[in-house]
DNA sequence: TGTACATCAGTGAACGCGCGTTCACTGATGTAC
DNA sequence: TGTACATCAGTGAACGCGCGTTCACTGATGTAC
């Protein structure tokens, strides 16, 4: 063979990581079959030796969107126990970094609207990745206030989300600050 | 004339709240010139008669859409003291009925993540809706709970967009109903 | 060892379709004289 | 009162462009014999 036994795998990777970034960005109606393939290297001919549609490739990208995050904060809250890994996650997640990045960011605040609009593919890879995220809190989470957890990741989104329509940085600022407030006192984690 | 002199004007509401649902229900990139023209019994030639170009259509139907909301919860709160008003509409907003009905529900619950990639025209449409409706819930806060607004409004949108994604109903009326009770005692009314 | 053939990731031109926008035209009514 | 002309909301064909998808082809390498 011309390539080695990985590359086409490598190859493959290269597109849905580029998907990942682009659709978080630009939605997933915004993003072009032609314009990912450039970003990987490659041209748009070559698209269907991997994906049987657009469609596919948008459900690859959502689900590697939420597994960067879930990454990402597996990194950053390894060792700490329940209540520590809540105040950081809500740290991180309810923050001015968060709201200046949407392309690297938690896909729900990035796509929420987009979503039921979707196909039942995307949206299942959607939920796939909340519930999941979901699951993560819970653990961190007293007994008694589990079952708050999906409902704390709404707050947490809705506050990055709406935060992003806040043309004036200081408005967003406090917002953001009153959610953080609000969402460690629902968990029961002091300050 | 041909027409009665407000025959232009009504032509162009219908088309406004026409583009006000189907921008609701499909997002800005959704919707169709031509497709709302036939909405409004028209072709898709006479739209240019009324708008320089589809963004300026879509910022009309923003504008609409937020004034939908604010009249309609202005007739449902009517008569009704601070505390009343808050509760009243934290129980229609946070609810499976908004949640099942987006293309006539609020504009931030259905278009937030939309918004960040529209043009300058657009953005500030929204960000009119939105404060107009934060400052509303000013009016209703005590004093003390004032600039808590944004972040409430947060919650609410949040909460919405995220039952949306979620396709087991029961689910998604938990997580409204835990919403729901966060924000009333955020808001400091007994429940 | 050498030759013919198979494989297959990637290329680039082309197709079909939808959509925003333009434009010449229609036809009913008002106005000028 | 009657005739010619202006007005203007709306029509429908056409244009240009972008995008998802298809497809014949390339060319480097592995395999069969």
């Amino acid at each position: 063979m011309r390539y080695s036994d990985t590359h086409k795998e490598e190859t493959r990777r290269k597109v849905v990581r580029a998907a990942a970034t682009a659709v978080r960005a630009k939605g997933p109606e915004g993003v072009g079959v032609a314009e990912i393939m450039a970003e990987a290297g490659l041209t748009h001919g070559g698209f269907y030796a991997h994906f049987p549609s657009k469609e596919a490739l948008v459900v690859a990208a959502i689900d590697e969107a939420f597994g960067q995050s879930a990454r990402r904060f597996a990194r950053m809250l390894d060792g700490l126990d329940g209540p520590q890994s809540l105040g950081a996650f809500v740290d991180a997640y309810v923050s001015p970094a968060h709201r200046d990045n949407p392309a690297s960011g938690c896909p729900i605040a990035t796509l929420s609207s987009d979503l039921p609009r979707q196909g039942q593919p995307v949206r299942q890879a959607y939920e796939r990745g909340v519930r999941a995220l979901i699951g993560r809190l819970q653990n961190w989470l007293s007994e008694d206030r589990r079952h708050l957890a999906a409902s704390l990741l709404a707050e947490m989104a809705g506050a990055v989300s709406l935060s992003r329509a806040m043309s004036d940085d200081e408005d967003a600022a406090r917002l953001l600050a009153d959610a953080r407030a609000n969402l460690k006192t629902r968990m029961g984690i002091d300050q």
